[in-house]
DNA sequence: GAGTTTGAAACT
DNA sequence: CAGTTTCAAACTC
């Protein structure tokens, strides 16, 4: 029991000290319905094999403009996949490098466990369920929690004790703030991409594919590399040379690996499973981790590709190595990038230029908007059902529906982008990036941005998709039964004068929902503006002495090369995730910056009041 | 489902 | 920054 209860909790040794800004949600829709009591609750009802849902807003923001990218990324496309959770990813565009793996899926969603399906009906062959966490110790307040890890909010979670909801924002919210002054890139997208220009290694290429990488690499010991305690694994990656794990065999080439994959067993996880236990027990079986290392593995490996790995470098560990243990900032491969990735992304806001970039730029994506349309719709639907008929029945109509908008929101995304199983990628970087060079020592790296979901939008978007936002009510409505059911009642309603209270009442809350969320916009911009500043004013100075020589050291050039081997680029190929279809969804955005915002502010004073 | 293993996150 | 502890998921049985 005793952890159990919980409120009370012990909250306390941590929270202390944090202070700031914090925010970063993902999904909007749950805030919005800032009730849970008002929809009947089910979280769930994400339609997209993404995580978790959609969010509205990110809050990527401020960390992107603090840091200006460390990263070598260039990329171009910032895409919007989602991916795991694990924790930093880069993306690189790449050839194809391997065809066969794709048969797994990194990331997937669900696990096999048994959740607790909060739901219910949710078909079984669609799982839409966002993950659910059963954190007992962390109050869900802590990146333990992959909910809030994820910037979302605990939804139908098996959690114990979670202060990761609406009704603890305050407390939320100072835990983010907290997470993010220990690392200011905590909510970051753990993808970042970045064009790979050289087919160096791969021969295969095909062209676009993407290269992805962890942004602070896994540090695996035991697992080599193969099993999902290994975020790369995880999050379908292979390893690189920001990875500092030990007999790695999630390497392009890796027999290990492909025997993993081999066939497609992409469902079979028993079979991985079984596969990956084989390869690591062999390895430490013949060599032990220490020992021979590479002697099975490289072999083969280059056996079968010869060229790819080959002799650089990898070390007994099975890395790469560049020059000897410790991960050379690698300065040149950071630079470096930096120019390609302007090319590459052409879109790009300007990197080289400077140009002034609202503060809320590119918060707020079109899925997010899409997202927000279907949550005010749906509560809309629930408010007149609500009002109009009381009966029990209908919360579960409701919920289809909603499940079944934001099902359809999501696939729409979905097929846009061509799958999103994947990952989400980002591209970085962004506008503040402007400074352009700076280079990080590296590790803040991964400043690039990333963003976790889609394209930003710009205010002119923004406004076309209010229109789009009637219509979509409308249809969304219409077709769905909230209509024919919820939302008939109202209009349905024989009284007119029922009628016109359910509409007001509709009206109510769906205005409520949308102050709300241009509160907590508000918020977001302040914060970012507060980060922005200090970032400037830190980093004048150096920026400086770094423009003196800083642009003009354009070690890499051309990108094309950037490490010492093989630009260093990870060894890579995303199982999983489509390449294609990546690249394409990168692509539009670039300005990625933000993630997502899980706060909701609702104190300020200048917020919107109703 | 209980118990173990694992590596990130948090803490010192 | 390294070493230790805490944590929740992944995995095993
Ligand atoms: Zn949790
Ligand atoms: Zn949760
Ligand atoms: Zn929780
Ligand atoms: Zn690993
Ligand atoms: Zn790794
Ligand atoms: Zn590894």
């Amino acid at each position: 029991m005793g952890e159990s209860e919980g409120s009370e909790f012990p909250p306390k040794k941590q929270q202390q000290q944090s202070e700031n800004a914090y925010f970063q949600t993902k999904k909007l829709a749950r805030q919005l319905d800032f009730t849970q009591g008002v929809l009947p609750d089910h979280p769930q009802s994400q339609p997209s094999p993404l995580q978790k849902p959609p969010l509205l807003v990110s809050p990527a923001a401020a960390q992107s403009q603090s840091q200006s990218q460390p990263q070598p990324q260039p990329q171009p496309h910032p895409q919007s996949q989602l991916q795991p959770q694990v924790a930093e990813i880069q993306v690189v565009p790449q050839q194809q490098t391997q065809q066969q793996q794709q048969p797994v899926r990194a990331v997937k969603p669900e696990s096999p466990k048994s959740i607790p399906i909060p739901n219910t009906e949710l078909k079984d062959g669609t799982p839409k369920k966002q993950r659910q966490c059963n954190c007992k110790h962390s109050r869900c307040l802590k990146l333990y929690c992959e909910c809030f890890a994820s910037g979302t909010y605990c939804d139908g979670c098996n959690c114990v004790n979670c202060y990761n909801n609406v009704e603890n924002e305050a407390a939320r919210r100072e835990a983010v703030e907290a997470t993010l002054e220990r690392n200011p890139n905590a909510f970051r997208p753990k993808i970042a991409s970045s064009p790979h220009g050289t087919r160096d290694s791969r021969e295969e290429t095909g062209d676009g594919l993407v290269f992805v990488k962890h942004n602070k690499g896994c540090h695996c010991k035991k697992s080599g590399c193969l099993k999902k305690y290994c975020e790369c694994f995880q999050a379908n990656i292979l390893c690189s040379e920001n990875c500092k794990c030990m007999d790695c065999k999630n390497f392009e080439g890796s027999e290990e690996r492909q025997a993993l994959f081999h066939g497609d067993h992409g469902n079979n996880m028993a079979y991985i499973q079984q596969a990956a236990n084989a390869a690591i027990t062999g390895a430490i079986g013949s060599s032990g981790y220490a020992s021979p290392p590479v002697s099975r593995k490289r072999k083969g490996q280059e056996l079968f590709f010869g060229q790819t790995v080959k002799d650089p470098s990898i070390d007994r560990l099975g890395h790469f190595q560049q020059g000897s243990h410790t991960r050379p900032p690698a300065p040149s491969s950071s630079l470096p990038s930096y120019p390609v990735a302007r090319a590459g992304n052409a879109t790009i806001l300007g990197p080289s230029k400077i140009t002034y970039r609202s503060l809320l730029a590119d918060i707020i994506q079109p899925q997010d908007l899409k997202e927000l349309c279907s949550v005010l719709v749906v509560l809309s639907g629930e408010a007149a059902k609500t009002f109009s008929d009381q009966r029990n029945s209908m919360e579960k109509q409701v919920e289809d529906q909603r499940e079944t908008l934001l099902a359809s929101s999501a696939h729409e995304r979905l097929q846009s982008h061509k799958e999103s199983d994947a990952d989400k990628i980002v591209a970085n970087d962004c506008s503040s990036a402007n400074h352009a060079d700076k280079v990080g020592p590296d590790d803040s790296s991964s400043d690039g941005a990333d963003m976790p979901k889609g394209r930003p939008m710009s205010p002119g978007t923004l406004e076309l998709m209010c229109d789009e936002q009637d219509t979509m009510l409308m249809a969304a409505a219409s077709p769905n039964g909230l209509m024919g059911r919820g939302c008939n009642t109202s209009s349905q309603l024989p009284c007119g004068q029922g009628m016109a209270e359910a509409h007001a009442e509709q009206e109510r809350i769906v205005l409520t929902k949308f102050r709300d969320c241009l509160n907590r916009l508000i918020t977001f911009g302040e914060i970012k503006e507060t980060k922005c500043s200090s970032l400037a004013r830190t980093e004048l100075g150096n920026q400086k002495d770094r423009l003196s020589n800083g642009i003009g050291n354009t070690r890499t050039g051309t990108g094309s090369q950037r490490g010492p081997f093989s630009n260093g680029v990870a060894k890579a190929v995303p199982p999983t995730a489509k390449p294609t279809q990546m690249v394409t969804s990168i692509v539009s955005t670039s300005g990625s910056d933000l993630q997502k915002i899980p706060g909701l502010p609702q104190n300020g004073d200048n917020k919107l009041k109703s």
